[in-house]
DNA sequence: TCCATATTTGTAATCATTACAAGAATGAAA
DNA sequence: TTTCATTCTTGTAATGATTACAAATATGGA
């Protein structure tokens, strides 16, 4: 049971229930999901939760580190809990954003050409092996 | 000179005016304009465009092969008239989009752990050149 | 308990993009 | 050259994601 009160903390965020239930919710489902997801989720449990406090959540983690901004295509910031060096792969048939963790050499330079590098992400597109399968019948 | 016109002809557009300059303007202008970045320049020399001809052309235009477009954060696209791999770097101060043609190594591989690829990027994000200049002062 | 501060909420505004329908241009057949 | 269908363009309205803002609520320490 991964204490969420203890990371929150730790990252000088202070724990209110809110706060809590979308670490908690994003820690679960690795799906990579949008604030309206999260929104769309988390108002069955909390019904008096506002669209505002999820998108202001989710820049103040991601300001402190906790998560990962994704902008792989379509116009729509995606939540990531591993904050790792990883490579994603969004489904342009079904949507689903894949994680790809493949051992794919990557930058390390602080500097390229003169410019300071803060982020580096890679993404790729396609038709996923679901819909893959799916096509083929 | 580039033969705009033979260009979209041999990419089965038809070339009207409106399509003849933006494409001229990407040719030109190697900044990954947003749409409406074209629009607001071109519509100093087509005082009747309109900004949904701009986003339809481009969409056009990407659909034929003949531009690239890039979701390089912010939720904004962005349009590259260079359609080899190469790499983006978007500076957080200036918003400026450059490219890095290092010779990085790139994923050939049309399929990845099963699923079929078609696009891949590479996105940095930091601060540039010339902003780390003017910070240092 | 009291109070300053932080957090949440709801609504309105913004920004990029798309949908849609009507008008204009095009170009080939008669 | 007229006719007419097709393609393009235009303008406005709608959408969807996100942000701004101000009022309401919760929180934690003095
Ligand atoms: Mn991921
Ligand atoms: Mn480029
Ligand atoms: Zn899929
Ligand atoms: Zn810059």
């Amino acid at each position: 049971m991964i204490d969420f009160v203890r990371i929150l903390i730790e990252h000088n965020i202070a724990p209110s229930i809110q706060r809590i239930k979308i670490l908690e919710y994003l820690s679960k489902y690795k799906t990579h999901p949008t604030a309206d997801m999260i929104y769309r989720e988390l108002v069955k449990q909390i019904p008096t939760l506002s669209k505002t406090t999820v998108y202001n959540t989710l820049k103040t983690f991601t300001e402190k580190g906790l998560l990962t901004a994704l902008a792989i295509f379509d116009n729509e910031i995606r939540y990531d809990f591993n904050t790792d060096q990883h490579i994603h792969f969004k489904c342009s048939k079904c949507g689903l954003v894949f994680d790809l963790d493949g051992s794919h050499d990557t930058f390390n330079e602080d500097f390229i050409e003169g410019h300071k590098i803060t982020e580096y992400h890679i993404n790729l597109k396609g038709i996923c092996k679901n819909c893959l399968k799916k096509e083929s019948k």
